[in-house]
DNA sequence: CATTGCCACTTACTTTTCGTAAGCGTTTTC
DNA sequence: GAAAACGCTTACGAAAAGTAAGTGGCAATG
C-alpha cells in the first residue's frame, strides 16, 4: 500500500475521500434513495454524490438497486465489504468527533505561536 | 459531522486524505525524519508532505521536533491521539489489502457490462 | 578542493480535481 | 396547468494537487 503503483490505493482513496467516508457512513443506517444520501450527506453535490457512488460501486462495497419505473427508483445498499469497510470508518469518525476538543486546543495552541 | 459546517470535518479530511492516512500510518513504527517520511510514503511530493504534517500537527496528531543543529534534524512522532488515529486507518488499509481480490473481481464484473 | 548529494523545506507554474449552476424528461402534487 | 421531486449529466470557473526548480548549509567523494 504504501508503494505508489498499489492496485489499492485508488480504492482506498475512494473509501477515504471526502464524500466516500461520509457517504459509505449514511448507508449503515441502511438503503437510501439517491436524494435522500443528498440530504444526509450535508454539502455534496449532485455531481460529486454521483460520481462517488459510481465509484463505490464499482469497487464493490455499494450496491446500485435502480428500478425501471416512472418515475425511477434508486436504492444504494452497502455489500458485506462495503459494511465492514463503513463500520471502521464510522468508529473513526466518532473516535475523532468525541476527542474534537483536543484537536481545538491543540490548533489554539498552534496557532498562538 | 454530516453537518456541513462540522468543525470536525476538515480534521477528518486531514487523516482520512490520500496522504494522511499513510503519512500517520507510516509512523505508527516510530518516529521518522521528512526524507524517511517522503521514501516510505511512496509518491509523495515535498510540498505535498510538507503541508501534510503542518495540518497534522496543527490538529494535534503528529508532533514535530526540529533541531536547531546543522544540518537541521527533523523528528516527526505521533501524539496519542494520532496513535488512536493511526492504528484505526492502518488497520483499515490493512483489510482492505487483504480482500482486494473482492474488489478487483467486482471491478472486473462492472467493466465487462 | 571542486562536485556531488543530503537535509528540510518553500515558491512558481501547470494540470487535475472539485464545486456551482443549469438542463433533461417524466410524474405526482396543488 | 404551474411547480416540485426524481436521478442524474454537462459546461464552466475556482480551488487543490502535482511538477520542478531554488535555498542555504554541511558531509562525504573524487
Amino acid at each position: 500500500m504504501f508503494a505508489k503503483a498499489c492496485p489499492s490505493r485508488p480504492t482506498l482513496e475512494h473509501v477515504t475521500g471526502r464524500w466516500g467516508s461520509l457517504t459509505m457512513s449514511a448507508l449503515l443506517d441502511g438503503p437510501l434513495r439517491f436524494n435522500e444520501l443528498r440530504r444526509r450527506v450535508d454539502g455534496v453535490s449532485e455531481k460529486m454524490l454521483s460520481q462517488t457512488l459510481h465509484a463505490l460501486e464499482r469497487d464493490g462495497l455499494v450496491h446500485r438497486d435502480a428500478q425501471p419505473t416512472n418515475p425511477p427508483r434508486v436504492d444504494y445498499t452497502l455489500t458485506p465489504l462495503g459494511r465492514d469497510t463503513a463500520e471502521r470508518l464510522l468508529a473513526l469518525i466518532q473516535m475523532l468527533e468525541a476527542r474534537m476538543p483536543e484537536v481545538l486546543a491543540a490548533q489554539q495552541a498552534y496557532d498562538a505561536r
